[in-house]
RNA sequence: GGGCGGAUAGUUCAGCUGGCUAGAACGCCUGCUCGACACGCAGGAGGUCACAGGUUCAAAUCCUGUUCCGCCCA
């Protein structure tokens, strides 16, 4: 590095091109023949139609620090990235693109309407990797994967298959969301709840069979006419006479049966409720379980079929009315109430979605959820944080059948044949000619294709090649660790478990972290329709991708949710972002020192340290430091173990800056000048090596630039600091008792500081320091520090002595069991002081009667553990003591006489 | 309706199996252009741990209830 270096790390030029460097070195491919331990993770695939949003931005931030740092403790890493391709979402853009064209895709026909999107796809579907570059992630792009492709599609059939000749995929019914003007059905991710949608609750008086009434309220009275039953709970005595009788319904005359089950809330309306199976999906649920027949009576555009009878043809909302005064005109109507209803409209084009019976295809779950329930219990799978373990077990243990038919044109086509002649389903890895049981040859494949989760559930081995028998399944499945948010754990977590265990024979993963989701400064819910979501990119431009990762890691602690919008991400970013030049400047300024020394001795010295070794001259700052970086190495490496990230980022911030930057970069400063340097220079040089190291997979990119500057003082290591091998700590250097020391002395020198900022000695003005121990060994355990505490608190002289008198006119100052005196020289007024005194006499009062207070408890006495009593009383007899030390400087205070003259500033 | 999470300094969060005068960062206040860095340096102030009970010698921490915020399932 020229000794130009710039005080600031440019993000803007610079991240951009290390990046490149990284692809052109092939930094992120991974080598299935490697004989490392492999670590892998499979990316969640975000939507090929998507752009980066904060979640992404979170959840790829972590699995980066992962992958970066079992890179560099010698793995073979492996994070694998690619798309799905979001079967409705997709085609729903490509649909509005027609639509501007004035096309739409029926007129273009399924095929041209599939090259469309793959047309689509091409030009636009990379976008989100793009940005998943710019936050510098390690993806091994080689092996990007599209849940399209060929040879994912093939595994998909496979799979598809292989669960039809067992039997697990059968054709059935649903009641499913559909919307009568786009005539599609649509998924839960399509829906969206019109606010206050403002209904009525109609009561209606159905006439029992043999006498009585039963009175039912609905919210949709014109699906009266496709009810088949009336349900009340079986516990409801109001109604226990009334189940197994019949009811006459209204209008149609029709005679249908009163049921019990559960599902009936009994406080809600009357306790009994009209049953239309064919028109609401708990309705639907309920006829099976009771044995109801379904009646459509709503079509597939929202008009009355023919089952309404007199209604037939009209719309559904014109029928509503109809209806109503129908029943009111018969008089069956015995009140209308104002209700607000929950709404759903279609998302695209706000039509009310109708539930729709409908053909779908299923997934039996009961085999596969067993074996995906036994894998969690059993620990095979973990769940961080292990909270999540219940959320998932209560519903794999609940699961119900799978629907895994879309009636929509992107995705897998379902690969089933029906045969013309006896109307059975045949599935084979490879187009059928022939019917597998009647020989038949008429056959006409399914026209729906298969639910996008049903492909991101083969994800951890389809994307390596699955079902062939490939190297890279080989060596990286099962994967290690996946991170994802707590939204998509049935959705996803555990399909890719039930799958893996079903076709691999293993768990895919051994560790689920559920990472927080992004929400807004107050706690709610980012949406991109009301604004309030932040995005990525826009951080990187302001701060840099560096300061980005920062800023989230440092967040994501064992909560759920991260507040992090538009104040928040802010304030975080500009602090990710001033870590990262602080950074970047110890860096600068230990090269430039470097540069104007001894390099090769600097160079040796920190090989030496490297090597564990202890350098010649070596301080007792430099071993303070080098104790700090290995307790440091440990905790970090710890919390990153625990996956603890927001603590790992915590203590390298504090590490980096306030233990090497504040304090030892500063001591090292004079001993620069002096023979004793070379340590001094070496230890700077090791420890800042070792911060590049440990802040990289945090921070890649400044941590390389740094590296390539190292790199030019002692081309003797790794090209990248991606490759760099991680910090080991060694316990040989970890020195507790040399950090107590050291916290001593930083608080002797902060109260001086403190001394000269509560009276305004200007700070070029030394003073002079009396340091008065307890005993004789902590005189001779400080003396050796003269010199340090000389430099670092600017005195113009020392002593230190078991039990010193106060000097004439002194401030005094209590810093642990030691007590220090400040001669004031005629510098200060005497009632300031006093009032000073007053206040630390107050605060060490408070502290001897707080404990004084337990000591006198007789249960305390009685019941509290040994030790902690001695240490009780240690402390009291320490408060006790600095308490007399402080009435004596107090009475001496009092006994000045005029108030000396104020140097200075008056 | 069921389940889960949260409520601690102005703000964002730590605080594990109860035990120093409840911590950190940011913000705030005061003073500093001393040759790495003003995206900086030094120092400082700031909290009735949501509320009400209980257990205990001892509760931010454990138990019960309440309120508010959020998420999931039905």
């Amino acid at each position: 590095m020229p000794l130009d270096i710039p005080t600031r790390f440019d993000p803007r030029t610079r991240e951009a091109a290390i990046y490149e460097g990284w692809l052109k070195d092939g930094r992120f491919t991974a080598d299935a023949t490697s004989k490392k331990p492999p670590f892998v993770i499979v990316i969640p695939p975000p939507n090929v139609t998507g752009s980066l949003h904060m979640g992404h931005c979170l959840n790829n931030t972590l699995q980066d620090v992962l992958t970066r740092w079992k890179r560099m403790s010698g793995y073979e890493a492996l994070w694998l990235p690619g798309t799905d391709h979001a079967g409705i979402a997709t085609q729903n853009v490509v649909e509005k693109q027609l639509r501007k064209e004035g096309k739409n895709r029926h007129a273009l026909g399924r095929e041209k309407f599939i090259e469309r999107v793959w047309e689509w796809k091409e030009q636009y579907g990379n976008t989100i990797l793009g940005q998943l570059r710019r936050m510098g992630s390690s993806c091994d792009w080689t092996r990007t994967r599209f849940t399209m492709d060929e040879g994912y599609s093939r595994a998909i059939r496979e799979c598809f298959v292989r669960w039809f000749k067992r039997g697990l995929i059968y054709k059935g019914k649903r009641v499913i969301n559909w919307c009568p003007r786009c005539t599609t059905a649509l998924s839960d991710i399509e829906l969206r709840d019109a606010p206050n949608a403002q209904g009525k609750l109609w009561s209606l008086r159905y006439p029992v069979i043999g006498g009585g009434e039963i009175v039912v309220a609905t919210t949709r009275p014109e699906t009266m006419l496709g009810d088949t039953g009336v349900a009340v709970h079986p516990e409801d005595p109001r109604y226990t006479a009334m189940v197994g009788r019949k009811v006459k319904l209204p209008l149609t005359g029709r005679e249908v049966p009163v049921v019990a089950d559960t599902f009936v809330d009994r406080a809600f309306g009357t306790g009994a409720v009209k049953v239309t199976p064919a028109h609401d999906p708990f309705d639907y649920d309920c006829s099976l379980r009771c044995g109801l027949p379904a009646i459509t009576v709503i079509d597939e555009r929202g008009k009355m079929s023919a089952e309404a009878g007199a209604f037939a043809g009209l719309d559904r909302f014109e029928a509503r009315t109809k209806v109503v005064e129908a029943l009111a005109a018969g008089g069956f109507l015995v009140e209308t109430k104002d209700h607000v209803v929950p709404l759903q409209v279609c998302d695209r084009c706000e039509t009310v979605v109708e539930p729709y019976l409908s053909d779908q295809w299923f997934v039996a779950m009961k085999e596969l959820a067993k074996p995906a329930a036994d894998a969690v219990r059993d620990g095979r799978v973990k769940f961080l944080p292990e909270r999540w373990t219940k959320t998932y077990l209560d519903w794999v243990d609940n699961v119900r059948d799978w629907c895994i038919s879309r009636q929509i044109w992107w995705g897998h086509r379902v690969p089933a044949w029906k045969c013309g002649a006896c109307g059975k389903y045949t599935a084979e890895t490879t187009d059928p000619t022939a019917c597998a049981s009647c020989g038949g040859t008429a056959l006409v494949q399914e026209e729906d294709v298969l639910d996008t989760w049903f492909s991101s559930g083969l994800w951890p081995f389809a994307t390596m090649g699955w079902p062939e028998e490939t190297p890279d399944l080989k060596k990286f499945h099962p994967t290690s660790v996946l991170a994802t948010d707590r939204g998509i754990i049935y959705l996803w977590v555990a399909r890719m478990i039930m799958t893996s265990l079903d076709f691999m024979k293993t768990v895919p993963f051994h560790t689920v972290v559920i990472h927080p989701t992004i929400m807004t400064d107050d706690g709610k819910r980012q949406s991109k329709s009301l604004g309030t979501g932040i995005d990525p990119l826009d951080l990187i431009d302001a701060y840099g991708a560096d300061a980005t990762r920062f800023a989230v890691a440092r967040l994501v602690t064992q909560s759920q949710d991260m507040r992090f919008g538009k104040n928040i991400s802010k304030t975080k970013g500009e602090e990710g972002q001033r870590f990262g030049t602080k950074f970047f400047n110890a860096a600068r300024f230990v090269l430039m020192s470097l540069d104007a020394g001894d390099r090769a001795e600097a160079v040796a010295g920190a090989r030496a340290l490297a090597a564990g070794e202890a350098p010649a001259g070596l301080a007792f700052e430099d071993a303070w430091i080098l104790s700090r970086l290995n307790t440091t190495i440990r905790a970090v490496s710890a919390a990153l173990e625990r996956y603890e990230f927001g603590e790992a980022c915590s203590l390298l911030y504090a590490f980096a800056w306030f233990e090497y930057c504040d304090w030892y970069i500063e001591l090292a400063k004079p001993r620069m000048a002096r023979p004793d340097g070379g340590a001094a220079r070496g230890t700077l040089l090791h420890v800042l090596d070792a911060i590049a190291r440990l802040l990289h997979p945090i921070m890649p990119f400044v941590t390389e630039e740094v590296w390539q500057a190292l790199r030019a003082f002692d081309p003797d290591r790794t090209p990248s600091v991606m490759i760099a091998p991680w910090p080991k700590a060694d316990a040989a250097r970890v020195d507790l008792e040399r950090e107590r020391v050291f916290s001593s002395l930083m608080e002797i020198v902060r109260s001086v500081r403190d001394f000269r900022a509560k009276y305004g000695i200007p700070p070029r003005q030394a003073v002079a320091l009396h340091v008065s121990t307890p005993d004789a060994k902590a005189a001779a355990e400080l003396r050796p520090f003269a010199q340090l505490l000389q430099d670092s608190a600017l005195l113009s002289a020392i002593e230190i002595a078991p039990a010193l008198k106060a000097p004439p006119q002194s401030s005094t100052q209590m810093v642990g069991g030691l007590q220090i005196f400040i001669p004031l020289a005629g510098l200060v007024d005497p009632a300031k002081e006093l009032a000073r005194l007053q206040a630390a006499l107050k605060k060490t009062e408070d502290g001897a009667t707080a404990i004084r207070r337990k000591l006198d408890d007789a249960g305390f006495r009685a019941k509290a553990p040994a030790d902690l009593i001695e240490k009780e009383e240690d402390r009291l007899a320490e408060f006790d003591d600095q308490g007399a030390k402080l009435r004596a400087s107090l009475e001496e205070v009092k006994g000045w006489q005029s108030p000396p003259p104020s140097p200075g500033r008056g």
